[in-house]
DNA sequence: GCGGGATGTGCATACGTATGCATCCAAGAC
DNA sequence: GTCTTGGATGCATACGTATGCACATCCCGC
């Protein structure tokens, strides 16, 4: 039942009568094996139930093949949606995860640094704006690649791959406007983290090219209740926006929840746009109108990205920012006789 | 900037003046160090930025600290979170979590299972419904302790950790029917999972108890579209259902949005009953009532069994259920006078 | 028939750490 | 003072694999 006797390579030669090296090769693709030995090899292995131990291949070859992937919060159905596919990408390309979970407090961080080292990862996915710029500068001073999904961080010479967050922004101004909106208040992403900084940058530019400027900015902090808060106090004022703008859809729900709790109809009397576009944002409760961010896109550039900088470590570190294009649904006014062709 | 010089333990041992044993001594809780030697030791660690290596040291010990996390579906609320939680209690126990994503197609799992055990993970947790039998039974084989989390495989052998899933649907046939349901249909949860089958066992027996039968039952496999084109079959019949207790919230919220693109209200119209409790059930545009599985007393459980096998091989599995309370929101009819008391 | 290249195989070693064993030293008991 | 005891330390080895090197073998062309 237990006490699995551990099957080597070693037990394997045995068995097929040659040497412990040739059942090396046998698993290396690309060594030079006579078909006749492989075949006697593979057998052997099947009977005796033989897989090889990566970490000892690791040990010798110096690629653990294993990839950190750090998150946070996951309640925000951006992360695990993407967590899926970058665990699917890597997989397929002979890569594995290994899973951190970031909690806030600096002990823990020291910690998460520690371990994403002690396990000797081949490179770093860091999937949350949360994370503290220095965790991502020590990781990437000891050498190990690192790639920054959905979070940028200017001036530090690290990868990232994120949407054009900026051009985003300006699409949503130029969208509410054509709507003829002309109170637009901004719930805005963490100001301490580029995602949130470039959306709302990028709002305040496309209504400043129109000579309009935002209603009001309030920091909705990434957080549920803090943006239902902003929601109230912008729709309790004296002058409430006929529009709002919301960081990313997981804010624009509960904003949207805290409207209608007001008795207030989206979007007959203020309209809301997210942005990122996940999966619940097309469902009926909400059927939201938001910036969709290229799933798909974003993974595949995120780990081709690290696995050429794995591959070619001196290779220079790149931000890559992908277009986002404006979903029409149903939670904002839209443009008479709008069609897709205007963005 | 690049080709980090790898600083073994032999490096510290060197510069500390000490040997190797020392060294390592130092970073092995438990073993007999002077203090002194042990001060120095740390001295030229820090110096040198030494980190002991993860996969040297699981050859040695044969344990990687490492557990094998598969899962799939991740658009399903419930498992995000239950990932975030699960990661948190497994690195609090010095372990770490190498996630695997399954896929359905009989290859992909082949490769699962090799590459779980090549690894050498210390365990395994499966958390997801959608995982074959077969691959757990593999697993086993191979003597590698194994959790399925949210689901049982009876008859097996293999350790669970769920909730009081019969337990539960009995609650809600209680529960409906005291609220003066005398219609209720079921949209089942895929009844090729233990899951699926129970609930929907403890809701026929609960309506049996009281001299009823289910009005209908469908299975909604899990899914968002199955379930919502269940919930059109349901209402579009010529004897429609005064209530539909849904096999988990993610399908819950289908039928609910699909109910309302009918025209029809919830619960006036007819009541809707999930399964889960996951965030969003709270929130306003569901406000859901349904049955809560408690998630850190499941992580709690699944946790200290598994990390209990490992500890002790020969350790008989168990079947953990954790008792589920049903949770009163808005969307289904309450008994009058309701208090929680009552159940 | 012989030389030479190509191909396949075994030997030995290295990766970085943990640990049994032997040794050594200091402290204490008498 | 010696003997004992116990803690601290070093030496050597083992974990399971990959790979450079040397060598054996084979085949082909001349």
């Amino acid at each position: 039942m237990s006490a699995p006797p551990r099957i080597t390579s070693l037990d394997v030669a045995r068995l097929a009568g040659v040497s412990q090296s040739a059942v090396s090769r046998v698993f290396t693709p690309g060594a030079s094996v006579a078909p006749k030995t492989a075949a006697k090899v593979r057998a052997a292995a099947k009977t005796l139930g033989y897989r090889p131990n990566s970490l000892a291949r690791a040990m010798i070859t110096g690629k653990s093949r294993i990839i950190g992937l750090v998150v946070a919060y996951l309640e925000n159905q951006f992360y695990p949606v993407a967590i899926e596919k970058l665990g699917h990408a890597l997989q397929a390309q002979g890569y594995h995860v290994l899973l951190f979970m970031a909690s806030n407090t600096e002990g823990e961080m020291e910690r998460l640094v520690e371990d994403l080292l002690a396990y000797q990862v081949d490179g770093i996915i860091t999937a949350s704006v949360a994370i503290s710029n220095d965790v991502t500068r020590r990781c990437s001073d000891a050498g190990i690649p690192l790639v920054m999904f959905n979070r940028g961080q200017p001036g530090s010479g690290l990868s990232s791959v994120t949407s054009a967050n900026a051009l985003g922004g300006r699409k949503v101004a130029q969208f509410l406007l054509a709507g003829g909106h002309r109170r637009i208040a901004h719930i805005s992403g963490w100001q301490g983290a580029s995602t949130g900084r470039d959306r709302a940058r990028g709002l305040i530019e496309g209504l400043a090219e129109a000579g309009q400027q935002p209603h009001a900015i309030i920091d909705g902090m990434f957080d549920r209740d803090t943006a239902a808060d902003a929601a109230r106090t912008l729709m309790d004022g004296a002058d409430p926006p006929d529009a709002i703008f919301v960081g990313n859809d997981h804010m624009a729900f509960a904003v949207m929840d805290a409207l209608r709790a007001m008795g207030l109809d989206v979007p007959r009397d203020v309209s809301v746009v997210g942005y990122d576009d996940v999966p619940m944002a097309a469902w009926g409760a909400y059927r939201l109108t938001t910036v969709r961010q290229p799933l798909m896109r974003m993974v595949e550039a995120t780990v081709e990205t690290l696995l050429a900088q794995i591959d070619t470590p001196d290779r220079a570190a790149q931000s890559i920012e992908i277009d986002a294009p404006l979903i029409r649904r149903a939670s904002a006014r839209c443009p008479e006789g709008d069609t897709d062709a205007g963005l």
